[in-house]
DNA sequence: CTCCAGGTTCCGG
DNA sequence: CCGGAACATGGA
């Protein structure tokens, strides 16, 4: 490979690649093998330095956000033990930027999915409906796009071990394609209508809408609260409280965590996900 | 076999 | 507004 090198520091590659947060990537070698966008990337890191394709380095240094200010994002963490333990857990991840549609249509798929599954699905609907692009010998595909989907029908999606999924992709990707959502319109929006927009879309509730948000629209306060971070909010910060709505838990998660909320909680996910396991195997 | 997974939507109280 | 149930599929 014709290669580069991009400097890159506070910034573990494969615990971002692997937290949760995108699906597609493999591991090739030493390294990674992905897609952003419609580019083929292979991407190694080397101490602080990524090894990249030459010519890639301004698409590498957007996508992986290397310029997102990771120690003060930390810094700014509330400073409970839970916070910090996830902090030391999960240093050098970062959110990155993954465009808003193939984001969006990853997270409708992922209800009620575990995330190896998840990537399977992911994997699926772009080989079968996704552009393909080669790199060094290796056939990559990019997601399909909401053109591409939009013209397919529910069948076709049920092929892809979407089950109940299918309709809302298919829906979200029709919405999209015929312009009756906008994303490109999303940048003038604050957080809250730019959640209303997207929870328009079928399948798209709070949940998803706000990884969306986080995860392709760089809103970084933004706090997706799912069955794992419930049990983080339930049993760390409201100890033996019986009956606390989700409603309360979003209203505590929208300012304790500050204007990095997002963060924290891809932080306090990765924890939990990791140490706690399931709770019989212990 | 049973349980659960990065939820959303609809329905009855 | 709130709690419950249906919705598909596969891994543990």
């Amino acid at each position: 490979m014709n290669s580069a090198r991009l400097a890159a520091k506070d910034f573990d590659l494969t615990l971002t690649l692997e937290c949760g947060q995108v699906f597609h990537w493999v591991r090739e070698g030493a390294g990674w093998l992905g897609v952003i966008g419609e580019l083929p990337m292979y991407v190694e890191q080397q101490g602080e330095e990524l090894l990249i394709p030459r010519g890639t380095e301004e698409v590498a240094r957007d996508y992986f956000a290397l310029d997102h200010p990771l120690a003060e994002i930390c810094a700014s963490f509330p400073e409970d033990p839970a916070m910090q333990a996830a902090r030391e857990f999960c240093r050098g991840m970062r959110i990155i930027r993954q465009p808003a549609w193939e984001c969006i249509a990853t997270f409708i798929t992922s209800s009620m999915k575990q995330v190896a599954h998840i990537a399977q699905i992911s994997h699926t609907l772009r080989r079968r409906y996704g552009k393909k692009v080669a790199w060094e010998g290796h056939t990559l595909f990019a997601y399909p796009t909401p053109q591409a989907l939009a013209q397919l029908e529910e069948e076709d999606l049920r092929a892809c071990a979407l089950g109940y999924r299918a309709k809302n992709l298919l829906g979200s990707a029709r919405m999209i394609a015929d312009g009756e959502v906008d994303l490109e319109a999303f940048a003038r929006l604050d957080d809250d209508a730019a959640r209303e927009e997207l929870c328009r879309l079928p399948g798209v509730g709070e949940k998803v809408a706000n990884c969306a948000l986080l995860f392709g629209f760089e809103r970084v306060r933004a706090f997706p609260i799912d069955v794992w971070i419930e049990r983080v909010l339930r049993e760390i910060y409201f100890p033996r409280k019986r009956r606390v709505t989700v409603s309360r838990l979003r209203e505590f998660s929208a300012t304790y965590f500050g204007a990095y909320g997002g963060y924290a909680q891809q932080y306090l996910f990765h924890h939990a996900r990791k140490t706690w396991q399931r709770k019989k195997a212990g």
